[in-house]
DNA sequence: TATGAATGAGAATTCATTCAT
DNA sequence: AATGAATGAATTCTCATTCAT
């Protein structure tokens, strides 16, 4: 990616996050990237164009990662424990842009909500993907992929904003630890 | 509630959930309460405030509604499961109202931010009540409770918006019996 | 005067005063007079009727009392020390007002415009006669009439605005004596 | 000062004199200076901010006239003379400004309230030392330098306006003459 | 290529006035 | 007669976008 796009893409995360994308204003994002207002429109269409690339460009390397650190794995669960892990490091490095990320995904009709379904769909059908081979492998139990790699993204996405947002201290092992003891055993003794 | 009010609230979800709260005039959601435009400032201070009014009432609203489900069960398991069926059937008879929540609800420092952060607590601490207890009676692993209760939200609340926003049908049962599964006894079999 | 037409008078200077005429709402005046904000419009045609008047009534006030006070005066001299003493006393006792009066005074075309340049004038000619009576007498000097009573309000006015504006004290006798020594035999020893 | 700012100020006196400044909008001021809307708001803060800058910026420029041209005067009389001189000539030359000037000036507290003092007094202060120079020098009587320089202010500025907006004809020579005359000698033969 | 002054459509908000009670 | 809730025209101010330099 060409550096000058990098930066403003950084300071368009750091002020969305602080006060939201339809609040935060081109020029705050030109002055935080130190570039000048019309720079931004060399780069992006216009601040649609820039908030659904920052939304696709996350999606992808949160993906690519996921995707990355679970080839070379061949056990569903420990496959699926890997690719926690990833999320909740991901999340932790790149606070601002989960904060941001959750909050516009939920967004409305507009004329990226398309791609950004097909987006959230690549994402997901990793983690689907993972929950069948294991349910093949009659490691996991008969529930619908779908659900149940929904499910878990939940887990991660809200329980990471939470502490984040709520607690002072973000403890991702703790965190990592407490949410695959739920998912893969549940609550119960 | 004063009727007129209520009429701004219910114009203020549907305008809301169809294009965001910022995206959404004042004049419109006039136009979608068939009120003058001035009367909306009677009603509340300023956009913000109906904003952050809504949230609060409509925490306020499922807050109440799950404390008053659970108050006559006695068994932390029932306690919990009825809490997750109020909650989901909660989403899907108000489905924009949830789209609208989770997507303001990760908002950004302002004045009621806040206020926010104890509406959320007063929520969040219902689940965490249960799982503490259960967790005494030897019913529940010994997990940390608030995360726990979190993670429960997240999947409901993620799979909920998942399911209403991206498939044709939303059959509460299903998502509630899995849900339940995965979240007592975990993925693996 | 009505009672009521009175007291919605005053609770109108009162606000004026503070904040100027214009930014002034009826809905403030309705408050500070005790009575519906229906009432203003029982009593006056509309604010701008209000404020005119306010202003005709405040300069018929202070007419009616320069004339009655100096009617049974004979000396020019005499008569027009009574009329400073008189208009100072009015700004004392009638600050508010006589801060209201100066700003609106000097407003722009409006309906009211021709109707107060009348009363301006008949408040300004008893100056003026005096001051034409003197100098048929030779006690005055022959200067132009009207700019000699011009002039000596310009002192009254501004002096008395000054003082009670930007001055902790504001002491009429003072004032009194040293604008009469000023105006009638000059600055020069 | 910056062209377009200039432009600005001049079209905002030209609007404010004919109608008042709380009667001219933004728009008006935008489209007499034939620039945009949103220049207006680069240029000054706000319309608050448009206002108090032009009565500051009218203050500081008689105020400088008046110190430079009676700069090379010696004589207490004589540099008093000339201080009214420059004055009617100053008032006779921006007839739309000091219209707007006395009506905004007699305002109404806000946040350049305290500001204003003080510009008022750099200028009410120069008319306060001339005179109290002249006193010294038992030229001049043993009246309150600051009630003197205020009458002073007081007969010029509405003697001119009240010409200006009553007469038809504006003869500086002759009001200055006479003007002089009063203050000086006073009334009486 | 980069800039930031200029623009004006459009948003939030106010408030004089009306009118049903 | 008195009230004050309701109205919407009018106003201030914002900000995405353009374009001359």
């Amino acid at each position: 990616m060409h550096p000058k796009r990098k930066r403003i893409f950084n300071a368009a995360v750091n002020q969305f996050s602080k006060k939201g994308a339809s609040s935060t204003t081109m020029s705050e994002i030109a002055r935080e990237a130190e570039v000048g207002k019309g720079t931004l429109y060399r780069y992006f269409e216009n601040k649609e164009d820039l908030i659904s690339s920052l939304i696709n460009c996350g999606f992808k390397n949160i993906t690519e990662e996921v995707k990355a650190e679970i080839s070379n794995i061949e056990q569903p669960v420990k496959k699926l424990k890997k690719s926690i892990e990833v999320q909740l490091e991901f999340y932790d490095q790149n606070r601002n842009f989960c904060r941001f990320l959750t909050r516009e995904f939920w967004g409305y009709k507009n004329k990226f909500s398309e791609n950004i379904k097909e987006i959230r769909n690549s994402y997901t059908v990793i983690i689907e993907d993972i929950i069948a081979q294991g349910k093949e492998k009659m490691i996991f139990k008969d529930l619908d992929p779908e659900l149940a790699a929904v499910s878990l993204i939940g887990i991660v996405n809200i329980t990471a904003l939470h502490w984040f947002m709520f607690k002072e201290e973000f403890s991702v092992d703790k965190i990592k630890e407490e949410v695959i003891e739920i998912y893969f055993n549940g609550l119960i003794r």
